[in-house]
DNA sequence: CGTGTTGTTCAGTT
DNA sequence: TAACTGAACAACAC
């Protein structure tokens, strides 16, 4: 599920503990971390308190600080990435627990759940802002705020097909999966193309319809998956477009399931797929 | 018992 | 070098 919509989402739900002190941290699951063990993560923020919370591409950034003052560059910050199957939620304090909750933070109102199936990725924590700065220094601009001229240089700086290029996290962080394929079908640009040789007009879409699909997202917190959309066709047996209702392709691209129309999206002539 | 999955990383290959 | 491929991670559904 996780992608940038989804973490936005995820940042809301940080974001109404703002003000709130950490009384104690229940890690179920030491699997669910990263980089820290249970007894430092503990130990570290215990009694601080949540301050406003940041998303930069699918990493959920969660500052900490002491009771009665503001963030300072000395103090840790949680950083939550969700993998595949990762979500951030609130609970009753006390509330019964999911198979699933591998870390619970039980603040002095209530209590907020890290809840991930595969464990594929985790909560790290970082001790000061040089060592937050270090850590998102390999991720490229975010999706939802990069400007038109910046995602271009960036795609024309390599070769590579545009599905590849899209979803590479140091190249333009937040985009997974499900988003490629939805802002190519709307941009009406095939995944294999070429980052290299768009023309002008391709890329005008493919930046405009990345902003759309990500604005309205990310207010509902995940792809909506209604008319009109590509993801609401993806787990259909014989999925059509739904914009001129030619039967879907379904291959992968990039090593990563990929559905598009062949109408829509025209095959690159130099390449086979 | 295979196969596949919204993410990331790494070793090996072209 | 850059791009690509497959496996691995972990857990579950089908």
């Amino acid at each position: 599920m996780p992608e940038l919509p989804d973490v936005e989402g995820f940042r809301r739900v940080l974001a109404a503990h703002e003000g709130h002190r950490i009384d104690r941290v229940d890690v179920i699951d030491s699997g669910a971390l990263r980089d820290v063990d249970a007894e430092r993560l503990t130990t570290s923020i215990n009694a601080l308190v949540f301050a406003g919370p940041r998303r930069h591409g699918k990493r959920l950034i969660g500052p900490l600080r002491q009771r009665g003052t503001r963030h300072l560059e000395s103090d840790p910050t949680l950083v939550m990435h969700f993998g595949m199957t990762g979500l951030l939620l609130t609970a009753r304090a006390g509330s019964d627990r999911h198979t699933h909750d591998r870390v619970i933070f039980v603040t002095d109102s209530e209590e907020l759940r890290y809840r991930d199936q595969r464990k594929l990725q985790g909560i790290r924590l970082v001790d000061d802002d040089a060592h937050l700065d270090a850590l998102m220094a390999d991720l490229g601009p975010d999706a939802a705020t990069v400007d038109q001229d910046d995602l271009c240089d960036r795609l024309r700086n390599h070769d590579r097909q545009l599905k590849a290029a899209l979803m590479d996290q140091s190249l333009i962080a937040g985009l997974g999966n499900l988003t490629v394929d939805e802002v190519l079908w709307r941009a009406c640009v095939h995944p294999s193309r070429s980052s290299r040789t768009l023309s002008a007009p391709e890329q005008e879409r493919i930046h405009t319809e990345l902003g759309r699909v990500l604005r309205y997202a990310m207010a509902d917190g995940q792809i909506p998956t209604g008319p009109g959309w590509l993801t609401g066709v993806r787990d259909s047996t014989s999925p059509s477009c739904p914009g001129c209702g030619t039967p879907l392709r379904n291959s992968r691209i990039s090593g990563r399931r990929t559905l598009w129309c062949p109408r829509c999206q025209q095959a690159p002539v130099s390449r086979t797929d």
